[in-house]
DNA sequence: ATGCCTCCCCGAGGGAGA
């Protein structure tokens, strides 16, 4: 089962990349992050005439999360449990069933910009929220994947150039600190675990040339629960999707799960 | 990069992103 996670910036603007995309690869599983749209106006035909199940959690104008899959989706859950006041669409669970059932995931960490104020601190309070459901699925010894746009360069060698990020609400030792709290309860991170170098990137700012330069950083990531990491078999990086016609600023990551 | 694009709102130009 091929499991990808997509911040396509905007579901209306990626109408073509994204089917594109889908007809290239045909994922059996994507999360989207930023599909900027409510729930009546998303483009479930796009995705449905294709053979995909359609589950959104939307929100005007910013944020919105969505999955598409191929299997139905059971038991499907829309926001982060924690902060019953928090109006932000960025989290949405489902349940998918191929050889084993799999619990799926989709994440868009708020940014945290700029530092210090009010949207660093609901990035840290968002994080300290995702920390207490990641331990629930830990405790449930469940196969679980949480995917999405983490907002997080995990270390120095996911950013061309980490000098430029120290002080960013992206790369500042306490976001960093508080993501390795979340890996560190036992998650896998998925491309981390099969590949060690350097120079492995997610996004290119649309700015000042950034994908000519491979001036990239790596914030989309798949956090494997240790029962989803006894199921891995490959996983991968779609960067040429970023060289094509009218991109997100984002390219797909995605697993392979004997599952 | 304290922002050189691109997205959204709409129907101008500003907020947001990373």
């Amino acid at each position: 089962m091929r499991i990808a996670t997509f911040n396509i910036n905007g579901i209306r603007a990626r109408a073509e990349a994204l089917p594109a995309w889908l007809d290239d690869t045909s994922p059996d599983v994507v999360l989207l992050q930023e599909i900027k749209s409510v729930d009546e106006s998303f483009p479930r035909d796009l995705f449905e005439d294709r053979g995909y199940n359609v589950e959104t959690h939307g929100q005007k104008s910013f944020n919105g999360v969505a999955i598409l899959s191929k299997l139905p989706l059971e038991d499907v859950t829309r926001g982060l449990p924690g902060d019953d006041d928090d109006e932000q669409a960025r989290w949405i669970e489902a349940t998918v069933v191929g050889d084993t059932a799999v619990r799926l995931c989709g994440l868009y960490l708020p940014n945290g910009n700029p530092v210090p104020g009010p949207k660093y601190d609901y990035k840290l309070a968002w994080m300290e929220r995702l920390k207490s459901r990641a331990e629930a699925l830990l405790e449930g010894e469940e196969v679980a994947v949480m995917a999405g746009d983490y907002n997080i360069i995990p270390q120095a060698e996911d950013a061309a150039r980490p000098d430029a990020w120290t002080e960013d609400a992206l790369f500042r030792l306490e976001s960093r600190e508080a993501f390795r709290r979340i890996v560190n309860l036992g998650f896998t991170d998925a491309i981390r675990a099969r590949v060690q170098a350097p120079g492995v990137y997610s996004f290119w700012d649309y700015q000042a040339g950034a994908w000519d330069r491979n001036d990239g950083i790596r914030i989309d990531h798949l956090l494997l629960t240790p029962q989803a990491a006894d199921l891995l078999a490959d996983c991968g990086i779609d960067a040429e999707v970023r060289g094509r016609t009218k991109p997100s600023d984002h390219v797909p990551v995605w697993i392979d799960l004997n599952a």
